[in-house]
DNA sequence: TCCGGGACGTA
DNA sequence: CGTACGTCCCGGAT
């Protein structure tokens, strides 16, 4: 056997490589949007495509140590002793580089009470035996007693991990003038710093080396010690005791025992998915790529998942004929599935160009697809069930819906939703298409015709297929999902999804000519603003470019520097404000006066773009867009219009009753996070505060205070108010200071003095926290959960993060539900009492309805009713209603 | 052309 | 060193 045809077995030194990576890499410039760092992470990837790419290892293990003690520590204390704490920006990469070599396929081993070395010398010394051509990757001198004629080392340089210096017999003896297998018997005589190994004093490399030479072995070195004149013999013979201890100390073993061998190595496929989400996580974009072409280009001879992506659906899965079908023969079918007793069905809508041009329709058993062309008349059977309540289950229905309703098919009957219901187990994933799901939830392939491609080498699956797989894919989360969560989607969810759809068909009207003359108001002046500006500084700049502002104010200007940013230094809204008070300049209002008017600009051009054709913006509802179970809005986000400045409520002033209406009606809830807090914590003060009816934050502050409800001064009102609000998210008395611009102790007092008087409140944020930590996940009244993995990180800046988002996901999360709960009763009534009043906007805790002539009091009473009920709290929701001509009008 | 970061609008 | 979002622009990488 030549050695181009052995196999390749690589090990590498997972933390040795890592922590070169870690000191390579600067610490700051590799962080995720977590606050992760991650810049050890990037460059082991980093060196590890390389290698795959470059030595096409067929068999690979990357060892790491599990703790810094070992069997040695135990010998020598002192071992390794003159390393620091390990730098705390480190610690946490390591469990994250395991989840990602995991991803690519790559096992990681480590073993109690021995050192990754050991490991890689015993898999070296076992597959050097087995006929494999060895590559060891580790940065410590100590792997160069592997070395032999199958056995190669790559070490990594000076300069980091990005290169490594390839170490066999030859080069060893090169550079030290020994052979590998005498290395430990030099770096015993010299000591290793590193290693905290002492050698014997005067004795440096080139006496060791040439000791080792003249009596062949430490041994011989030792045997002939009397031998060697001059102070270094002295040295030699008074501190042999050194070396044999180095020497003990730096052998490898090559016998420990693991539970597989070098043949069990073989490397595996990598998981798409899951190298998709680990690196999304990390944000190696580059990165991502080239693993993606290494598993390209690995994927060309054996079958993994690349393949199978073009291979087709996965051997094994037996999918039902295709069978296509009209008419008679499809209302007879229909019929017999969909009878009483009989199970749901999937349900796929095919489209091309936004037109529905067929639909797929399955049972366990069988498939169906059915050719659309509107206003067959034989397609009577299929609409009676499509508007029908025969249970139908789909792949985001609310799309599906909107779909089928642009082609004149009413579509009711939603009893399950593949993309709700992966959404409520893992509330913080991204949104995967159908065929993500079947690979990620049922680990195999949908064919996807590739949109790049005129003539597509696959074939995409038929609507009928996917519609089998939505049915597939519905039994494995309906299975997955715990008894509340399933409620959730089952009573809110799936009943919401015909609501927001309605809401996104219905719009709501904007004037364009107000916005339009509103634009051109702003163009001016933040044309004036801009130039004002440029004369203050002398010089015209892009005032958009944070880079250019920092130009000007840290360096032209001279100004102190504020809160550090990933590319400088921040020059937001607090910033400048920081910036006012210690350096004022003209030049700071102008900026913010500028920043003002081209934000309210770009808002108000978002919108002119959205505008449909029927004067109306329709905004399309994330249902799944957020952790905590709130919806979100976008294409253009309606859940962000200003309305705290004057000018920013003119835009909302934009937003019309439709011309046949009589009025806009908005409805919000007050204070309904605090309620629910008062709720769940069970706080009696806060309580009462609710159920006698008094200004929150003036009831608050004469507690806190100690003064009567009416001496409670405006300023003390602002102080509690941000302090209540902030507690539902976990603020600090650092960040109440710096938000109400005072000192850190007076802040503390303040929240000193909230709790003494409301306890329970902080009792319960306490135990939201600790339960979560307990349990995994934090809970709303309703039962929707949000898991948290990061409330137990060893990373205090990950863990802190999780606490805070975790008490504020039941109080966010709760009152998401409750809002959703008075939405689905509002509808419904809407429907049953034939009103022509319509739903139009969804903010959070506000809705906005368009009322129809003479419906203003019934509608009133509908919303009050509803608000009012949607949960049985221990303290009243209250409910404000406003009206007028638009919505800032409307507001109260 | 794409994408991350900064900034900022809302609840 | 306050939760949850979406969108814009800039500037560097591609």
């Amino acid at each position: 056997m030549t050695d181009s045809e052995k196999p390749t077995l690589m090990v590498i030194d997972g933390h040795s490589l890592a922590f070169r990576a870690f000191y390579a890499l600067p610490v700051d410039s590799f962080m995720n949007r977590e606050g992760q760092h991650t810049n050890a992470i990037h460059g082991f990837i980093s060196m590890m495509n390389n290698l795959l790419a470059n030595e096409k290892p067929t068999h690979l293990a990357v060892a790491f140590d599990i703790s810094r003690y070992s069997f040695r520590t135990r010998e020598y204390p002192e071992y390794k002793g003159t390393r620091g704490e390990t730098p705390p920006e480190f610690v946490g990469q390591i469990p994250l580089l395991e989840e990602a070599l995991a991803a690519m396929g790559i096992r990681t081993v480590s073993k109690e009470d021995y050192e990754a070395d050991d490991i890689l010398a015993t898999l070296a010394h076992e597959g050097s035996r087995q006929g494999f051509n060895v590559l060891v990757v580790s940065g410590d001198r100590d792997a160069i007693q592997m070395i032999n004629d199958d056995v190669t080392l790559l070490y990594p340089n000076a300069r980091g991990v990005s290169e490594l210096k390839r170490y066999d017999r030859d080069t060893v003896f090169e550079r030290y003038g020994i052979e590998p297998h005498q290395y430990p018997d030099v770096a015993a005589l010299v000591g290793e710093t590193s290693d905290n190994l002492i050698g014997i004093d005067k004795v440096g490399e080139k006496t060791a080396v040439k000791w080792i030479n003249q009596f062949g072995s430490l041994a011989g070195v030792l045997e002939h010690a009397d031998e060697v004149g001059g102070v270094v013999g002295e040295k030699l013979r008074e501190q042999k005791d050194r070396a044999i201890r180095n020497r003990k100390l730096n052998h490898l073993l090559t016998d420990v025992d693991l539970p597989f061998g070098p043949a069990d190595l073989e490397r595996k496929p990598m998981n798409m998915t899951a190298v998709r989400e680990v690196f999304d996580k990390l944000q190696f974009r580059t990165l991502l790529e080239r693993v993606l072409k290494i598993a390209e280009a690995e994927g060309g001879s054996q079958s993994d998942p690349i393949d199978a992506l073009v291979d087709g659906v996965a051997t094994g899965t037996v999918t039902p004929p295709v069978r296509v079908m009209v008419d008679e023969e499809l209302a007879k079918w229909l019929d017999t599935q969909s009878g009483k007793g009989t199970k749901p069905l999937g349900l796929r809508v095919e489209t091309a160009a936004g037109e529905v041009t067929g639909l797929g329709i399955a049972s366990e058993s069988d498939s169906a697809f059915v050719p659309w062309e509107p206003g067959r008349p034989d397609y009577v059977a299929l609409e009676a069930w499509l508007a029908g309540e025969a249970p139908k289950y789909l792949h985001d229905s609310k799309r599906e819906l909107k779909s089928l309703q642009r082609a004149g098919l009413a579509l009711s009957g939603i009893a399950f939703d593949t993309t709700l219901a992966a959404w409520l187990l893992k509330p913080g994933g991204k949104n995967e298409d159908l065929a993500g799901q079947v690979y990620s939830h049922l680990g195999e392939t949908l064919p996807q015709a590739d949109p790049n491609q005129l003539v597509p080498e696959t074939e995409a699956p038929s609507p009928a297929t996917e519609a089998w797989y939505v049915l597939r894919l519905a039994d494995y989360l309906a299975d997955k999902l715990d008894t509340g969560s399933r409620k959730v989607l089952d009573d809110i969810e799936l009943p919401l999804v015909p609501v927001l759809a309605l809401m996104e068909t219905t719009g709501v009207t904007v004037n364009a000519t107000l916005l339009a003359r509103l634009n051109a108001s702003l163009t001016e002046t933040a044309a004036d603003l801009a130039s004002r500006s440029y004369a203050e500084i002398g010089h015209e700049i892009n005032l958009g470019s944070p880079k250019q502002l920092q130009q000007v104010l840290f360096e032209e200007l001279g100004m102190p520097k504020t809160r550090a940013n990933k590319t400088g230094f921040s020059t937001d809204a607090a910033s400048l404000a920081d910036l006012q008070d210690s350096a004022p300049h003209p030049f700071l209002d102008l900026l913010l006066r500028h920043r003002d008017a081209t934000k309210l600009k770009q808002i108000i051009e978002t919108l002119e773009r959205g505008i449909s054709t029927d004067a109306r913006i329709h905004t399309t509802y994330d249902q799944t867009g957020t952790s905590t179970g709130r919806i979100s809005s976008n294409d253009p986000n309606l859940q962000n219009i200003p309305v705290k400045t004057e000018v920013g409520r003119e835009i909302r002033s934009a937003f019309e009753r439709g011309e046949k209406f009589e009025t806009l009606l908005t409805a919000d809830y007050s204070q309904i996070e605090m309620r629910i807090m008062a709720h769940l914590s069970g706080d009696e003060g806060l309580i009462l505060a609710f159920n006698e009816g008094e200004d929150l934050h003036r009831f608050v502050g004469s507690r806190i205070f100690g003064v009567e409800p009416a001496e409670v001064t405006p300023i003390m009102r602002t102080k509690v108010k941000a302090m209540s609000y902030g507690l539902a998210y976990g603020l600090s008395a650092f960040g109440l200071s710096k938000q109400l611009r005072i000192e850190t102790a007076e802040a503390k007092q303040l929240m000193g003095d909230y709790f003494s008087r409301f306890g329970a409140v902080r009792d319960y944020l306490r135990n939201v926290v600790e339960q979560a930590r307990v349990d995994g996940y934090t809970e709303t009244i309703f039962g929707r959960r949000r898991p948290f993995g990061d409330l137990t990180s060893n990373n205090r800046v990950l863990r802190e993060n999780a606490e805070r988002a975790a008490l504020n996901a039941p109080i966010q999360g709760s009152a998401a539900d409750i809002f959703k709960i008075a939405m689905l009763g509002i509808a419904d009534d809407l429907r049953t009492g034939g009103l022509g009043s319509r739903m139009l906007m969804q903010v959070h805790d506000e809705l906005v309805f368009e009322v129809a002539a003479g419906e203003l009091d019934a509608l009133s009473a509908i919303v009050r009713d509803r608000m009012g009920h949607a949960a049985d709290l221990r303290v009243p929701l209250e409910v404000q209603i406003g009206t007028g001509e638009n919505w800032d009008q409307a507001a109260h």
